[in-house]
DNA sequence: TTTT
DNA sequence: TTTT
């Protein structure tokens, strides 16, 4: 039922190389940052860029695929769930911060990319 | 365009009661967070609960209906915009936030709620 | 890759009770019509009721699940595929039905239903 | 309340040049087919490929962007809402289609396309 | 801070 | 054939 309870899709690209991790259990993990990108016009009718950086997270089949395959600049849709966790940061403080683990990626353009 | 880049639905019950401020523009805005839960079994069987709040921010007419209909502990669908910002803390300290600006939203199970 | 090209959600209610069939592989699949309706005002500004019905298919687990608790009336929530497919009517005639295979499904508004 | 209660995203490949009518009105209606491809494996293994073609209606300035840069062939992204109607054949029998009418649309694959 |  |  997660589906349908907490899902994001987003199409984008991403910032910079993804960063593999292999775990010991054998388990493999992949990162990277995905930006969207819109635009609006404000009250002064002025056209308004504006990105928005997403923190993703692959694991598993998915993650060797986008260690792979993925490449900074690339263009790719995502679906995956929400997450907010909180980590302790170097002086002990808590930190906090907004994921994607993603279920389902595909690059987009064809092969030329 | 916005739409197809980045759109989140979610569907959980709200935490309390929504805020709203109206702004000397006329403008409206409330405010609410939203739980989603999931339960899954780990690695020894055992089932794990898991919530994840939300923050949401309605505008508008949607904000007005929200200030009205919407009541701690009613479940609801939303569907919205993920957007990540930063604000300056009471101490000068850069803060980061994420919320959804919700572009609709669904009150599920009737009346009787 | 599935979900990313195909996908479809709908909340609506459920026509009439699930048709459930056991295959002699003991798959079960399960079938049900869900409407839903939609408002909006034409051009002389009245309000017009629209309801759109969907031929939903659930397979395995998910078909016991349907057969056992979702009755006629329910509001329930759905994500499944879009699947447009030929037959052979009792003339030999060919015909085409669109259907949704569910990938996920929730019962909306809490036990009381 | 209409995206959540019934919407479509599909990912695909255009089959033809988009058909573009001009209505007296001055509403501008555009139509094209999408094809999204998946592919899985079969009980004996066996990598079966699965085309699925949409039926897709644009209005209004969406319909002018499609006719002026969508071509076939051409990868594109939608979100639509679901319709089933039915009309009148050439011979007076009743017929149905199933249609996305599109809210959003995005070209995927960047300038090259 | 919700709900089952 | 549902529901509000």
């Amino acid at each position: 039922m997660r589906n349908l309870r907490n899902s994001v899709q987003l199409i984008g690209n991403v910032g910079s190389a993804p960063e593999v991790k292999a775990f010991d259990s054998g388990r493999v993990k992949a990162t990277c940052s995905i930006a969207t990108n819109s635009s609006y016009k404000n009250q002064k009718g002025e056209k308004i860029e504006e990105t928005q950086w997403h923190n993703l997270v692959f694991w598993g089949k998915l993650a060797e695929v986008v260690s792979e395959y993925v490449k900074k600049g690339n263009e790719i849709a995502i679906e995956g769930k929400l997450i907010h966790r909180a980590y302790d940061g170097p002086k002990g403080e808590k930190r906090y911060i907004t994921e994607i683990t993603v279920n389902d990626m595909m690059m987009l353009g064809g092969k030329k990319r």
